[in-house]
DNA sequence: CCATAACATGAACCTGAACTCCGGTTCCGG
DNA sequence: CCGGAACCGGAGTTCAGGTTCATGTTATGG
C-alpha cells in the first residue's frame, strides 16, 4: 500500500498526491458532504482523473483515513521514545487528540458505524493498538494510571474526547475529568 | 406542538401516530439511512399521507428527535423527585443513557452537528437542562460531587458515554470511569 | 343518507451527485 | 525526435431517493 512500487509514470504519481492532499484537506474541514467534483477541482485535475486512481468515492476515503493512521502509528512510536512513562502516555493522548481535531472526516470514521471494505485500515489500526498496549503498561508499572486499566480503555477516553470536539474547546475540560477517573488511586 | 388542537379529522390522527410509531422505530435502529418509502410502508399508508402530515423527511425526523426529547424530560422529572441527591442524579444519568442506547438516531442527532432549523427542539432541551441543573446542584451540596461541577459538565459526560454506545456494553464501562473522576475527592 | 371538504394514494417526476467513456494529451524508452 | 502506451478531461449517463399532484376514498355535520 505504501511503496506501490515504480510502475508509475512521473505525472501520475504527481496527480494521485494532488488528489489525496485535496481530498483530506477537503474531507477534515467538511466531512462526509464534500463531492467528487469539488476534489477534482481543488486538485486541478478533472474527476475522471480521480476514477483512475481511486476505484471508487469510498475508497478515496478508506485512503484518506489509512494514510492517517499511518501518521498517528508514527505519532505513537515517538511518544513511546519518552523516557518518563506518564508523561509519555500523556504525550500520546494529547498527540493523539490534537491531531483528530481538525479532521473531521477522521473522526467521524471512528465516531460513525464503522464501514466494511476497510479491512486494511484494520491492519494499520493494530499497529497502532500495539504501542497504545506498550506505553499504557508502562504507565501502569510505574503508578501512575490505575492498575486495572486496559489498553482498550484508551479507546473509550478518546471517543469520548472526540464526541465533544464540537467547536469549542470543551473536550479539553473533558479530557481533563476523565483522566482523573483513570489515575492511580494514590495519586 | 403538543395538543395541536380539534381541527383533524379521525383518521387523520391516528395515520399521523401511526407514521411518527413507524418513523421511530426506523429512524431508531438505523439512524439517517431509511427511506420515506419504507416509513411509509411500514405505517400501512402511502408516501403522499407523510407528505400531508410532515412538510419533508427533515421536519419528520425533528418531530421524532422532539418527541424523545419530550420523553427526556419526564424522565427528568422524575429522576427529581427522588430523595437522595446521589440516586437522584445516578437515576437521571442512566435513565438518560439507557433510553439513549437503543435510539441510534437520537444519539446522532446529538453527537452530530446541529442541525439548522431545530429551533422547536431548542426549546424542549432547554427544559431538560434546567432540571439537570437542579440535580446536578442537589448533589453537589450534599457533597457527592466534585464543587468545580458544572451542568454542562453532565453533557460531556453523556456525550462521551453515547460515543462509546457501538454495539457492545463499553459505555457502562466508560461510565464507571468517568464517575471517578467527578466524585468527590473525600469519597 | 348526502354533500362535500378533508384526506389518502402511489406512479411519475425531478434533483443532485456518483460514475463512465472516448477523443485528446503527455510522458518516456529507443 | 517518434511511436505508442499511459494518462487526463469533463460533458454526458445513470440512478437512488425525496417530493409532487391528479385521481380516488372516507369521515362527518346536517
Amino acid at each position: 500500500m505504501t511503496t506501490r512500487g515504480p510502475s508509475l509514470r512521473a505525472d501520475a504519481r504527481r496527480n494521485r498526491e494532488a488528489i489525496l492532499d485535496a481530498a483530506s484537506e477537503l474531507f477534515a474541514r467538511r466531512g462526509e458532504s464534500v463531492q467528487m467534483d469539488e476534489i477534482a477541482e481543488r486538485a486541478g485535475l478533472g474527476v475522471g482523473t480521480l476514477y483512475r486512481h481511486f476505484a471508487d468515492k469510498q475508497a478515496l476515503r478508506a485512503a484518506i483515513i489509512g494514510r492517517r493512521f499511518e501518521a498517528m502509528t508514527s505519532l505513537a512510536r515517538s511518544a513511546e521514545q519518552i523516557e518518563d512513562p506518564w508523561t509519555a502516555f500523556e504525550t500520546l493522548l494529547y498527540g493523539y487528540l490534537e491531531s483528530a481535531q481538525p479532521d473531521a472526516a477522521f473522526r467521524f470514521a471512528l465516531l460513525g458505524p464503522q464501514e466494511p471494505s476497510w479491512g486494511e485500515i484494520d491492519a494499520e489500526k493494530t499497529a497502532f493498538a500495539a504501542i497504545v498496549e506498550r506505553v499504557v503498561q508502562r504507565a501502569i508499572d510505574a503508578g501512575h494510571l490505575r492498575t486495572d486499566f486496559q489498553a482498550s480503555d484508551f479507546v473509550l477516553i478518546t471517543r469520548g474526547a472526540m464526541a465533544n470536539m464540537t467547536g469549542r474547546e470543551d473536550w479539553r475540560r473533558h479530557l481533563t475529568l476523565q483522566l482523573e477517573g483513570i489515575r492511580a488511586a494514590d495519586r
